[in-house]
DNA sequence: GCCTTATGCCAACACCATTGACCTTATACG
DNA sequence: CGTATAAGGTCAATGGTGTTGGCATAAGGC
């Protein structure tokens, strides 16, 4: 029974598969990504993904304990790419706008993978130091912990929303099933003007800014509003 | 071959299934809209949602092309059902505000249902008119075409995204497979403070406060933003 | 060089969406 | 009022999916 998942630094015999390759979690992690891009956010499965890697599907379960388990170590790999490198500058507002924007893109970067590991908590090792990093540059920046924790939440929120968000609206179109693209050329640009007037007003003005992010904007108001709240603690306390 | 799928409004022969009930579209979404509820967001399936209506899951393919075209009419149901009964009150601010919550509040009445239908542009008419009456109310507040462009975007945008998150939040606990909510209590709040001190530190506060929604905060802050444009923009012309 | 056991493989199960052919019955029209 | 027509419900089959129990084998510690 595949159960006991056998976690990647307890594992000593590295049995190579029929062909020969030799298995391990990020082998497996960076396949599926692979696949996702190259099949869609529907084209990953335990079968497709055997194929791609040679070995019997039911091989998996020796390192995940299922799809999803494979999916949360999809995203957490999003999450530590996109942080490779990063370091803390000292001044706590462009740090959290790197962060931000650095997440935002690495997500966007993987729209179908993004799709895919949406709207999860992990708990796993990159995710964790994520949130730690963030915390961290709060505090340091001079805010109490219950400020701290207030706008820990609302920039992770809003910047894996706006990146979920972003990600589908990028993963949608490329795949050849979904026609959310042609929507707005064949429903929304040709609404009359007679049910519809604003829409159809608005038309070219909306095909031309609804592709772009609105998540920088998004960002630096809640920068703003946190820089503000730390202006009034300080003469507060001078 | 059930291809030629017969919108509603054209539908004449009601033919009752074997067991006496009549099919409609809005009967077919109310019952995968508590299929959903009842079974969480995987459990949705032509076959089960077959059972519940007592008549084949092939007779859905009679009402849409697919589980696909389904789930985009379950979504431009929550949009109706947000907005069901609401009219502008001549205050933008305060409608731009209702609006944002109401769909906001919708989604997150059917956490199951928004996470299947999350991220997808229906060009349904409920959404067609939700995206029309927030332009109306925007161009009637003396927003210039590109404002109003830029503002419904980040508007609609940032509700989508948090509707989506929050939804994401509910619905995952519920459902009896994924552990995301023990995640917080057997992860989060045992990290060590050696390795993770700043997290260690807010443990207390994190649990509290991750459990509520910071899309208010948030859309306020939009607000914000928007009301100090609208006042530029007067100061200008006088 | 042996023994243990991690790990890859196979076969099978239960579920899924989708489709083509068939049949039945509600309606439209003569 | 009767009959033709086709809308729409049903059946059966196809090829996909995740997952698991049992088995075989080779890697590595001794």
């Amino acid at each position: 029974m595949p159960k006991p998942v056998v976690p990647e630094e307890k594992r000593r015999r590295r049995r190579p598969t029929r062909s020969g390759t030799v298995l391990s979690e990020s082998l497996i992690v960076e396949t599926a990504l692979r696949l996702l891009r190259e099949h869609g956010s529907a084209g990953l499965s335990a079968r497709r993904l055997g194929l791609a890697l040679d070995c019997d599907p039911s091989t998996l379960y020796r390192y995940f304990r299922g799809m999803d388990d494979l999916t949360l170590a999809i995203g957490d790999a999003l999450v530590g790419q996109a942080l490779r490198g990063w370091g803390p500058t000292g001044s706590w507002r462009a740090d959290l706008r790197t962060v931000g924007l650095r997440i935002h893109a690495a997500y966007v970067a993987h729209p179908q993978a993004a799709l895919v590991t949406a709207n999860r908590v992990t708990g796993r090792p990159h995710e964790l130091a994520a949130d730690e990093a963030v915390l961290d540059v709060l505090r340091r920046a001079g805010f109490p912990p219950a400020d701290t924790v207030r706008i820990y939440h609302a920039f992770i929120d809003q910047t894996l929303a706006f990146a979920t968000l972003d990600a589908a609206s990028l993963a949608l179109p490329s795949a050849a099933l979904s026609a959310d693209d042609a929507m707005w050329r064949s429903t929304y640009a040709r609404l009359p003007a007679a049910t519809h007037p604003r829409i159809a007003e608005a038309a070219p003005l909306l095909a031309t800014r609804m592709v772009t992010s609105a998540y920088p904007t998004a960002l630096d108001m809640l920068l703003d509003s946190a820089a503000a709240q730390l202006a009034a603690l300080g003469e507060r306390t001078d």
